[in-house]
RNA sequence: GUGGAUGUAGCUCAACUGGCAGAGCGCUUGAUUGUGGUUCAAGUGGUUGGGGGUUCAAGUCCCCUCAUCCACCCCA
């Protein structure tokens, strides 16, 4: 005999339930509104892909790649990967469809469920949601300027008012490695004072200590030598244009050295969005320039900017502000469905035509088609649905061809004619 | 991967130095015929996360395990 076992989620993955749903729905909708303005279209990609592409793609030296993939080999041995981010899959797209032939740039966004393998904790799932957009064929930093101006318009329409934008610069590929060797070096002598991650990053990848939370390593990374004085001829010239035309745009921003980004493929711009009301798990946005990322997935040299937006934690921050839930909720409550309740057994199939009537009429309706309740125990139903109208229907309203419409919330109640009753309905609700 | 906290009814939580597992909310029904929200009454609710141990006796003490949350880490 099989034990009774009860079944839940896996670690790390959540249920979005009703409210929590309906504010997912609404930051997407809002994202595609507001990215369609900039002319970006919706794709999406599978959710499992090859391993090697995040390989190449986000890096061997990356924490992601490192430890904290979904890979697992299907029946044919193939080594497949659920997806920990979207870029590189869109770069794939990119490669695979050749986008390269279409009109340029290519502006695409996209929203979906990710994984990574990592402990769970607040804001920060196993399964998350992202909703990122890229633009990929454009060198300039105007298109840097566009991408932030889109985001902030976004959030600006989700009801954000200050957030904090984190800009700086990586670099091309050939700035960056002279810069690791210079922090490198700078380091080398303090290697005692750094934590095992920071020294092994000595190896691996030096920017990455720059991100350090460790009071220590802060502290010895005040006199290093600093990136963006680093930085070569078009690439400080490119940071610079961003920089000055932000400040036109009216984005406020500000420069933050020790941002750099924990996916190898970031050169240039990089930024990121913070929020203090998110606990620990403060990045409620990340993106930057990738100019080497398509070169990197064995295409022609094609540079690309975008972010990814972690749209759980978006949510939770939205649910916040008070003018916002004020919003859901009011949206939520319009759809609020018409409860018709048949009285006796008989009347059930009428009960079904008058509300199939009012969905006809585009009005949400509800059945309640279990009589043997007393009607009363029904209505309360009603009531706990937060139906603002009930529709009532038995012998009575049958022989003199009416319908009974009670209204919850002024404690009223009309008789109607039965024929085109849902016409009168609509007219009440939206009186 | 490391550390800390917490697991008792559908939900929020009680239960002393081990001594009969409880309350509120919810849910169901009723307070005479076909009228919700308030009130009153009755009813429904549990292998105390799971397993083992100590004890006359374990929700309570010990060990193991699982899960959740928080932090480190990582990043969205």
């Amino acid at each position: 005999m099989a034990a009774k076992r009860r079944f839940r989620t896996v670690k790390g993955m959540h249920d979005l339930l009703f409210g929590k749903a309906g504010a997912f729905a609404f930051v997407e909708e809002k994202a595609r509104e507001v990215f369609s303005l900039y002319g970006y279209d919706e794709v999406r990609t599978p959710v499992v892909e090859e391993t090697e592409l995040f390989v190449r793609g986000v890096g061997e030296a990356s924490e992601i790649v490192g430890k904290q993939m979904y890979t697992f080999d299907d029946k044919k041995g193939r080594s497949l990967t659920l997806r920990p981010e979207g870029t590189a899959p869109v770069a794939r797209a990119y490669l695979q469809n050749n986008w390269a032939s279409g009109p340029q740039p290519v502006k695409v966004f996209y929203m979906g469920p990710y994984f990574r393998y990592e402990r769970p904790q607040e804001g920060r799932y196993r399964q998350f949601h992202q909703i990122g957009a890229e633009l990929i064929g454009d060198p300039g930093p105007y298109s840097d300027v566009e991408l932030l101006v889109m985001l902030l318009r976004f959030l600006g329409e989700l009801g954000f008012e200050d957030l904090e934008v984190g800009l700086n610069s990586v670099g091309d590929a050939e700035c960056r490695q002279r810069y690791s060797q210079y922090l490198r070096e700078f380091l080398e002598p303090y290697r005692d004072d750094l934590g095992a991650d920071s020294r092994r990053r000595l190896e691996t990848n030096p920017l990455r200590i720059l991100d350090t939370k460790a009071p220590r390593e802060r502290e010895l990374l005040e006199g290093a030598p600093r990136l963006r004085d680093e930085l070569g001829g078009p690439a400080r010239d490119h940071f610079q244009v961003v920089c000055d035309e932000l400040g036109r745009f009216g984005v406020d921003f500000e420069i933050d050295d020790r941002l750099v980004r924990g996916l190898d493929y970031y050169t240039r711009t990089v930024f990121e969005i913070t929020s203090t009301a998110l606990g620990a798990q403060n990045a409620i946005l990340g993106g930057g320039r990738y100019d080497g990322l398509i070169a990197d997935l064995g295409g022609p040299s094609v540079p690309g900017i975008g972010f990814a937006i972690g749209q759980d934690r978006l949510v939770d921050l939205v649910l916040k502000i008070p003018g916002a839930r004020k919003r859901l909720n009011a949206e939520a409550h319009r759809r609020r469905p018409v409860c018709v309740i048949p009285i006796g057994g008989s009347y059930r199939r009428h009960g079904m035509e008058l509300a199939q009537e009012l969905r006809a009429a585009g009005i949400p309706a509800i059945c309640e088609f279990d009589s043997l309740r007393p009607l009363k125990a029904r209505l309360k139903q009603a009531a706990r649905h937060d139906c603002q109208w009930v529709v009532l229907f038995g012998e009575e309203e049958e022989k003199s061809q009416e319908v009974v419409l009670r209204n919850f919330y002024e404690g009223s109640q009309e008789t109607i004619p039965r024929d085109g009753f849902a016409a009168a309905v609509a007219a009440r609700i939206s009186a």
